[in-house]
DNA sequence: CATTATATATGACAAGGTGTCATTTGTCAA
DNA sequence: TTGACAAATGACACCTTGTCATATATAATG
């Protein structure tokens, strides 16, 4: 049933704010999107910490040099892709709360949807994966992207119902599920089943986990 | 505020089975210990990604080698070690479940204390960090530590008044929680604050994020 | 005791990685 | 044409890891 992957993800990336360097955006287009797509490539490909500069070089056709005027090293120019395609997601994240009209619960069923759809168009799944690792507990809690997203679509969701404690924590919870339903469903094959038992999830997450009788 | 730890953690870390050869096994257990004890700081000092084998051989005194003829790698290193302290945790948490006669709601509660307790106690502090980060999102839901623990505990925790639906992933949920808090915890100089948040928080796991009225 | 078998230890080595830097090449403006 | 600045280059120093033939210790046996 599960028999793939028997690796897991705890990284170590430096954290800070990555950008490359001017000269790197400088560059002709063409050539930076050539190094972005080999790049990605090699993060789809490989294990993190067995990404390569020198492959990534060879596959670009660029020298070792050029590589280390554009970006300081691996952790960089990971940052930077992710930074690229943080601004879909948080673009496609927003959206959702909109058309739901904040709606937590009914967002958070469309988003899975829509983001297995995404990956399943995209070949995404190995470097979405680490995107959504990028999420993860430190992350999440600690760290700007997370924190970020959230003040992101903040003003979308609808929090008249809901208690006020802690809306963040809520909003993670909820992500840190979708984030769960979506691996899932990436790896599965069966892909209904893993939204069926996503969707009960949202639904405990909504009401808590006792009876009914049992309540506060 | 929140000045220090500017890295994060997504750490690629081979899966499977970890268990160090038959010749580390029949070594002389202060030779073990002192190896695992330099491995251990090691552990603690650097991020993953910078641990060094060479380091470690160094300071332990043995040739490289021998290093590769107990362990296949760091990998197989740090999962050992993890192995290990995992029983201390499984253990931990097993009987504070049964004290709390299988509450959920207290038994977190309680999980909170014991653990920052026990790291304080420790100067865990930086490995545990990685330990926790081994149950993360990956880990939780399709490796062993954290199902692992869900076995382990399962039977101590009282179901009558909770929904049948996923015991499993309501046990991640409190899980998850918990790291969270812990980790805060952690870093924090003011515990009592993060202990509170956390609180309310476990709250909010239990009775749902609707507002009374709302419900259902 | 001598001899053989077996377990353990060793460090030089190949293969490969990273980041730097003095130097070359390209480009544009005066 | 010349000078000034931007970009590209690859050899280099220095690191890492995992392997393996060899040396050494320990045990087992005739």
């Amino acid at each position: 049933m599960n028999n793939c992957m028997t690796t897991c993800h705890i990284v170590d990336i430096k954290g800070g704010v990555t950008m490359p360097s001017q000269t790197f955006l400088n560059l002709d287009s063409r050539k930076q999107n050539k190094l972005l797509e080999v790049a990605m490539n090699e993060f789809k490909t490989v294990r993190y910490t067995e990404v390569s500069v020198n492959r990534i070089i060879q596959n670009a056709n660029i020298s070792r040099g050029s590589f280390y005027t554009y970006f300081t090293d691996k952790d960089d120019l990971f940052g930077y892709i992710l930074e690229l395609n943080k601004k879909k997601v948080f673009a496609l994240t927003k959206e959702v709360f909109l058309s739901c009209r904040g709606d937590i619960k009914n967002s958070f069923f469309k988003l899975f949807d829509v983001f297995t759809k995404e990956i399943e168009d995209h070949d995404f799944s190995r470097f979405l994966k680490n995107i959504f690792l990028y999420f993860n507990i430190y992350k999440e809690k600690f760290d700007r992207p997370g924190h970020a997203l959230f003040l992101y679509v903040k003003d979308s969701i609808a929090t008249e119902e809901i208690k006020a404690s802690d809306l963040e924590f809520i909003f993670h919870l909820f992500m840190h599920n979708l984030l769960i339903g979506i691996t899932e469903a990436v790896r599965s094959n069966n892909i209904s089943s893993i939204r069926e038992q996503y969707r009960r999830k949202v639904n405990i997450l909504c009401y808590g986990i006792y009876k009914e009788d049992k309540r506060c």
